[in-house]
DNA sequence: GACTCTATCTCGGTA
DNA sequence: TACCGAGGTAGAGTC
């Protein structure tokens, strides 16, 4: 990784035009080739940047990074006052926990968490406008199409709509309802589920995986 | 900004709970108290990191960084490698041409772009369920509403879909139509605008501010 | 503060 | 490769 300091001004052509004026910033150029144009502040976003794979072209005043794309990163370095570059080696990567796949892994496991007697059809059930997270059947044997969120938004009750529909037009699986699963809901997405008739509902995922652990534990 | 080069173990517990093993990094802490953590490659998105506000204490071999959220950041330092900071000052910012805002200027001005005939009543009209970009007239004074989006996709058809409901429960304005106006529009965009009655039409970013310069050489 | 929508979104999966 | 959906989305603007 190579970090330099200096007093830059850049202009991006390519999905939109942008520049920036004159300023001291921090260009960071890493292994893959790719490059971003930090300021000392505004979270983690550079302020301009390049991503691999691209073509660096480095001149006395200035650097041209073109990508296959097309697209034209120009830094016009004024003054410079630090360029170090370091090996930092392989990155074994981030592992995550509490993502909607482990959500959806869970509740697949114990759909009796979503509504007493309720039984796992599949996972991924494809429809022509997507998969649905769960196909389940209830109590009175009735189809039930489960969309699982981290975060309950209308987006989340449209596109359980969009499968009910296209489930509907399939007469083999009979009468059709939804449920909207996720942590939290949002007041909005209630009650775009109600006047829909979608079902909804909140469940804790440190509970979730508590009660799977005691369910294993009885084995 | 500090820029330190480590050998160094992350933890995040927050939103999700994610974990980094150990390896040689860059930490990126700015003058804002953001902290950013990058491997040598994927982009310009760090591995893990905590925006500002937070708070940084700084032990012997580990920081741990606590936001007013609950979320916590925790690095544990094995090896160091470097550690300098830079006096950055104030960013003049960014500036940019071709994002959404500026379409929609140039289709205010430029309705005809659309549609033959198409005339504004207003930009951002606003309903219950959020501003319409554009509300227009066609030649048969009829009343259309139109979504603007730099790239046409399913979630554009959603929101217009919502306009249109909400405007038709307004009486005053007679029928409506749709339409998604976008540089790019998706199939799978398609597909539902059409199914649901909703017109669709891609536009010339540079050809749109062709036309007005031309039309301002008239006068 | 809550809600809305944009983004050079990024990133990962899949056909 | 293109398309599609999730994201610790972030960030800006509005109410």
């Amino acid at each position: 990784m190579r970090l330099v300091i200096a007093n830059c001004s850049v202009a991006y052509e390519g999905r939109l035009d942008a520049s920036l004026p004159a300023a001291t910033r921090l260009i960071m150029v890493k292994a893959d080739g790719c490059v971003a144009i930090h300021s000392d502040g505004g979270a983690y976003k550079p302020l301009n940047w390049m991503n691999s794979p691209n073509t660096i072209v480095e001149q006395a005043d200035r650097w041209i990074i073109t990508n296959p794309r097309g697209e034209i990163l120009t830094i016009h370095l004024h003054e410079l006052f630090s360029d170090s570059s370091h090996e930092l080696g392989q990155d074994p990567g981030l592992v995550k926990d509490g993502v909607e796949a482990h959500l959806q892994a869970l509740l697949a496991d114990l759909p009796e968490s979503i509504e007493p007697g309720l039984t796992l059809i599949r996972r991924e059930y494809p429809t022509a406008v997507g998969p649905v997270d769960l196909l389940c059947r209830d109590e009175q044997g009735k189809t039930v199409a489960i969309e699982i969120k981290r975060r309950g938004e209308i987006d989340g009750i449209e596109q359980l709509t969009r499968y009910i529909e296209c489930l509907r037009a399939d007469s083999s699986l009979g009468p059709i309802r939804g449920i909207l699963v996720a942590q939290q809901i949002k007041p909005q997405a209630r009650v775009l589920a109600e006047s829909r008739g979608i079902g909804w509902r909140e469940i804790d995922y440190d509970e979730l995986r508590g009660s799977r652990i005691d369910e294993l534990r009885l084995f």
